[in-house]
DNA sequence: ACGGTTTTCGCCCCATAGTCGTAAACCTTA
DNA sequence: TAAGGTTTACGACTATGGGGCGAAAACCGT
């Protein structure tokens, strides 16, 4: 699943299915796993038909479905995958293909709107304890810029001063010296920002329990 | 993989491979998914030969292995588990299957080094945000028993002061009233606690950007 | 009664997050 | 140029929660 912040909202790609079964409903991207294939070749692959992988910020697994009963005829296993693109991208769909936002989902294919909104959960946990905001933000942008891409992701206000002081501190953010227009209603021109990484850390030691020396920095 | 704190170590569970590949170095238990099975009933029959599953406290699934050459013949894809036993049981193995420190693990089949690793970080993760320790402990326990088994899984000490302070605020802990018998070296008797539920829970809110209200408790 | 041992608990410090108010920097319009 | 409106920046204050430490409590043995 495809995820990305359009229009101020969290929105994730999906496909009107052509064929049996659930023809016409929509489902996630994806498709069959050819032999030799790694899963995350595989899912790289069929996205490329339907969106430019290049704009994919961020992919990781999520979790692998079995039930028998989560398919009609034949049995399927699926691992679910979250793609990540930055809110500056516009990649071309095909004509079957569109954006809807996650909390106005209409009827899925299949187990996918169980799969879509744990896609959704993984995000807004990892945007607390992770940097990986830097997968749905511009290469710059302003602290408003980078609260309400925080707020359509999670569900709910940020606050703007909190949001740049957590952020600075746990050296996500670094400034960039340069400064945005303002807009045609004027106003102060915001500070421009960016990731430091546009690699996956994970930057909250969870609290308790936590191992004496500096906070360790890895990759999940 | 299954994991257990014995004689102040964590250990994972490992069976003596007999036939090729890998014959005779060490795997972690498993083996072929059936028709028509979940992934779950899966691995659960598979550990049924290996260690009583009624003393599984817990199971998730960790993350499905892709890679054409972990396995040298035919490929192979695999779902790998995190299965957790209390300290307090110690459940008859076969012959051919033995319990190994995590921090010194012999020579393991296929990629099943990296999944050990893997599943003991997860534990380590959740063990500081969830309440997944009830899976480790015995039903009633002293604050300096589960320091101990904390200090094992974490590989490093922890302080029983905080420990205490903290999952007892976050309500993980419950106090039984009564009390262990000092040991034959004497000192003041510990208060016995046990978990106050034995579902996983997620305990701690990730700072940043919380959601107004108070604190959720949900299932991951 | 008196050390030795283990657990418990209160106290203080510090790091970090949340809130709020004010100042700064820009626009447009008069 | 001045004034009013808008947006961003930033400091001050508060609240929460974790870490460290030492004293007190409760048991053992001699």
């Amino acid at each position: 699943m495809v995820l990305q912040v359009r229009a101020g909202e969290l929105q994730v790609l999906l496909w009107q299915r052509a064929q049996e079964p659930f023809a016409d409903s929509w489902a996630l991207p994806g498709g069959y796993l050819e032999p030799g294939e790694t899963l995350e070749q595989s899912i790289r692959r069929h996205l490329a038909e339907k969106v430019d992988v290049r704009e994919l910020a961020h992919l990781e697994q999520l979790e692998t479905r079995s039930e028998p009963e989560r398919t009609p005829d034949e049995w399927q296993l699926a691992t679910a995958y979250l793609g990540l693109v930055p809110s500056d991208a516009d990649p071309r769909v095909p004509d079957d293909t569109e954006w809807h936002p996650v909390d106005a989902l209409p009827p899925l294919a299949f187990d996918h709107e169980s799969i879509a909104l744990a896609g959704r959960e993984r995000l807004r946990a990892k945007l607390s304890y992770t940097n990986i905001g830097f997968a749905l933000a511009p290469g710059e942008f302003t602290i408003s810029e980078l609260r309400d891409l925080y707020g359509a992701a999670l569900g709910h206000d940020v606050s703007a001063t909190n949001l740049q002081r957590v952020l600075l501190r746990r050296r996500v953010l670094e400034s960039t010296g340069r400064l945005r227009a303002p807009g045609p209603t004027g106003g102060r021109p915001g500070a421009l920002f960016r990731f430091r990484t546009h690699a996956l850390e994970v930057t909250d030691q969870f609290a308790v329990l936590r191992p004496p020396g500096p906070a360790r920095a890895f990759v999940a």
